[in-house]
DNA sequence: TTTAATATTGAATGAATATTCAATAAATAA
DNA sequence: TTATTTATTGAATATTCATTCAATATTAAA
C-alpha cells in the first residue's frame, strides 16, 4: 500500500506531461507547467522526479510503452490462423488505427535523445527489435513461411515500415497520403510473395537469401 | 555591398546555431549561447533574427540545404553511365561517407518540428520529394530500367534507405550496424532487378506493378 | 561633407527556468 | 499511543531565457 500512492502519482505525472507535450511541444514543456496542469506545485513534480532528465526518461518509458502496447496486439491478433494471409498482415500493420492515440510528434521529440543518450538509444533500440521479434515469431506460423528466413524478413517488412511513417509523417493532402500508402503496402505484399516464391521453387532468381 | 554583410552575418550566425547544436542539443541552445559561441551580443543576434522562431527556420533551411548537398552529387556522380550500375548505385545511395559532415541529432530535433509547423513540415517534403526526382532522373538514364516505373522504384528505394537510416541509428556495435546495413543494401538491390525482371519478362509474376 | 541607413554595443527588462528548503499534513510502523 | 516515514505545500533561490532600447560606430548615398 505504501508504494501504491508513489507509483500512481509518477504515472499521473508522466501523462500529464505526455498530454503537454502532445499539445505544446516536449521543447516548451516545464516542471512549473506540468505541476500546473496537474494542481499541483512544482516541489511535488520533482519529489517525485528528484530532475528533469528523469522526468524525460519517465516519459521515453511511457512512450516505449505504449507504442509497444498498440502495436503488438495488431500482430498478435493474427496469431491463430495456420497461414499468414498477407493482405490482412500488411492492412494491419499499416493501420495506425491508433493514430489518435499516439502522437508522433512526441515520439520524435524523444527519438532524437538517441543522439546524446545512451540509455534512450538502447531504450529505443530494445523496442524495435522486440517488435521485429514479434513480427518473426508470427510469421514463423505460417507452415511455408517458417521454412524460409523469418528474421530476414520481419526486418525487411519493419525497415519499409519504419521509413514509410517518417516519410508519410510529411504528408500534407489525404490523396497524397493514401496513393504513397498503398505503394508501401504493395512493396511489402512483394517481399512476402518474394519470399514464398523463393522457398517454393527451391533457390530464388535473385539474391533474396541475404 | 550593402546586403553583402548581412548575408554573411546570418550565414554565421545560423552556422554557430548548428555546431552548438551539435555539441549540445538543440533543445540546450538559446541565443546568449549562441552570441557568446560567435563573440557577439545578443542584441546583434536578434539584429539579424528578431525572434527565435526565425533562428530556429533558418537553421531547418541550414541543415536541408546541407542534406542536399551532400546526398545528390552522391547520385549525380553516376548520371554519366548508359546502364545503372545497381551495386554502384546502392553503394552509394548507402555510403554516408558525409557522417562527419552532418548530424543525425539536429536533422530529427528539427524533424520533430513538421509535426507542429506547416511551413517546416512543406520544406521537409520538399527536400524529400526532391531527392526521389534526382535518383528518378538518374533511373530514367538506364536503357532498361527506362521503359519501367523509375517513378515508382525511386519511392520503393529510398523510402528503404530512409527505413534504414533510422533504425541503423540505434545500432552500437560497428559488427551489428555493418550486417544490418548490408541486409538493407540486399533489399534495395532486389527491388532493382525484380524491376528489371519485370520489365524484360513481360508483366511480372507478382504485383511488383502497384 | 552632410545625410541617412545599417551595424554593433551594452545595459536593462520581466518572465520563466530548474532546483532547494523548511514547514505541515497524512499515513504507516512500533 | 508515539515515533517515523512519506506526501504535500508554498515560499525562496539564483540563473537563464527571449526580448527591448538607447547610444554609438561604421558604411553607403546624396
Amino acid at each position: 500500500m505504501k508504494n501504491t500512492i508513489r507509483k500512481e502519482r509518477k504515472k499521473e505525472i508522466i501523462s500529464g506531461m505526455y498530454e503537454l507535450s502532445r499539445r505544446e511541444g516536449l521543447e516548451n514543456v516545464s516542471i512549473a507547467k506540468i505541476g500546473k496542469h496537474l494542481g499541483m506545485p512544482p516541489s511535488l513534480v520533482m519529489h517525485y522526479f528528484p530532475n528533469k532528465r528523469l522526468l524525460i526518461l519517465g516519459l521515453i518509458d511511457h512512450i516505449l510503452h505504449q507504442y509497444q502496447l498498440i502495436y503488438k496486439p495488431i500482430i498478435s491478433k493474427l496469431e491463430n490462423n495456420p497461414r499468414v494471409d498477407p493482405e490482412l498482415l500488411v492492412e494491419r500493420l499499416f493501420s495506425r488505427e491508433w493514430n489518435l492515440l499516439f502522437d508522433d510528434g512526441v515520439f520524435f521529440s524523444c527519438y532524437a535523445f538517441i543522439f546524446r543518450d545512451q540509455s534512450i538509444k538502447k531504450e529505443y533500440k530494445n523496442l524495435h527489435v522486440k517488435l521485429r521479434v514479434t513480427l518473426k515469431n508470427l510469421l514463423d506460423k505460417d507452415e511455408v513461411l517458417v521454412s524460409g528466413d523469418t528474421g530476414l524478413l520481419a526486418e525487411k517488412i519493419f525497415v519499409v515500415i519504419e521509413g514509410a511513417y517518417y516519410y508519410l509523417s510529411m504528408m500534407d493532402e489525404a490523396r497524397e497520403y493514401d496513393q504513397k500508402l498503398e505503394l508501401f503496402k504493395n512493396q511489402v505484399y512483394d517481399l512476402i510473395y518474394a519470399e514464398i516464391n523463393r522457398i517454393q521453387s527451391g533457390k530464388g532468381m535473385y539474391s533474396s537469401g541475404g
